[in-house]
DNA sequence: GATATTATGACAACATGTTGCTATAAATAG
DNA sequence: CTATTTATAGCAACATGTTGTCATAATATC
């Protein structure tokens, strides 16, 4: 319990500490981790037609509420354009200006590159292998979780 | 590049889900997992005298600001009480009600420990202790860079 | 075709996170 | 003892996170 409430603690903090010093990293382009977060996922080449706010919602695994509020303020700084999906009035498609290509690819990467090297300096490919493994098997059985939360079952009342 | 990209990608999303499914564990409790923080914080030993505003922040890792709100939350629900520091008039002493004892001790810890239990489930104690491990690696890296950016200094310019 | 169910995003309320700035108190330097 | 510097917490603004509820749209069922 003392290991597992010391390993919880530690999470929590490595998180705060990801937001205020990643975020710092890239004040200048004018994102916050979060933000280059949104970036990352609508630059993947199977994003190229951009996403839908719940798709995005949920890849990054955050409210659609919550992502609503991060899109709003990075259309409104000119890093991403919101539309109406043709196909389906009920959805909206986020998709990168030129201009958040440009912030994202030339501006921003060379930081985040520097700062992922600044934070893993004594990390070998093996020891980040092994520290992704285990926050994989962590978000799993908290995804695992989350369902059964809501889904207003437990282990503790198997029916 | 690739692999510190999905290794900080998905640190962001397990302090989400910790946030989201540990706050659903305690609920009941009117708690949060920010809130059980502050309440391991001041049950420990070496703080039964009650911390002040400044010393708790700085072990949680958070800005006074935020704590403020938290430590003001808490209070509200009876959880906590605040008191000037009779030695030092700028301080304020946070320590944990009889009621906040009682949620914490009687009623939250058994839903936080089955908690840890429901995630950590497929983890030898081996597993949670390497984990733990990369976690601290990370997060000293983070606290010395913090202090860097602070100090307006950078291994790019060491002066 | 009508009805019921599910999906999607918006609104609102609340909690939590950072930063800059300010007022007051304590510590330090001379 | 006085002046300066540092420490402490509060205020305000902004960003980010969740949940409940609602209106509209799409899908499924009959």
């Amino acid at each position: 319990m003392e290991l597992a409430n010391r390993l919880f603690f530690r999470l929590y903090q490595c998180a705060n500490m990801l937001h205020k010093t990643g975020s710092r990293a890239v004040e200048a382009e004018g994102l916050t981790t979060q933000q280059w977060a949104v970036l990352g996922a609508l630059s993947r080449d199977e994003a190229h037609a951009g996403m839908g706010i719940g798709e995005l919602a949920k890849y990054l695994m955050v409210s659609r509420q919550n992502l609503a509020g991060l899109v709003s303020r990075m259309e409104r700084d000119g890093h991403i354009s919101v539309a109406s999906d043709t196909r389906d009035r009920r959805s909206r498609i986020v998709t990168m200006t030129l201009s958040g290509r440009h912030v994202w690819q030339v501006l921003a990467q060379p930081k985040i590159r520097a700062y992922y090297e600044e934070i893993l300096t004594d990390f070998s490919i093996n020891d980040t292998a092994h520290a992704l493994h285990y926050l994989l098997k962590i978000l799993e059985n908290m995804k695992r979780l989350d369902s059964e939360q809501l889904n207003g079952q437990d282990e503790d009342q198997a029916d």
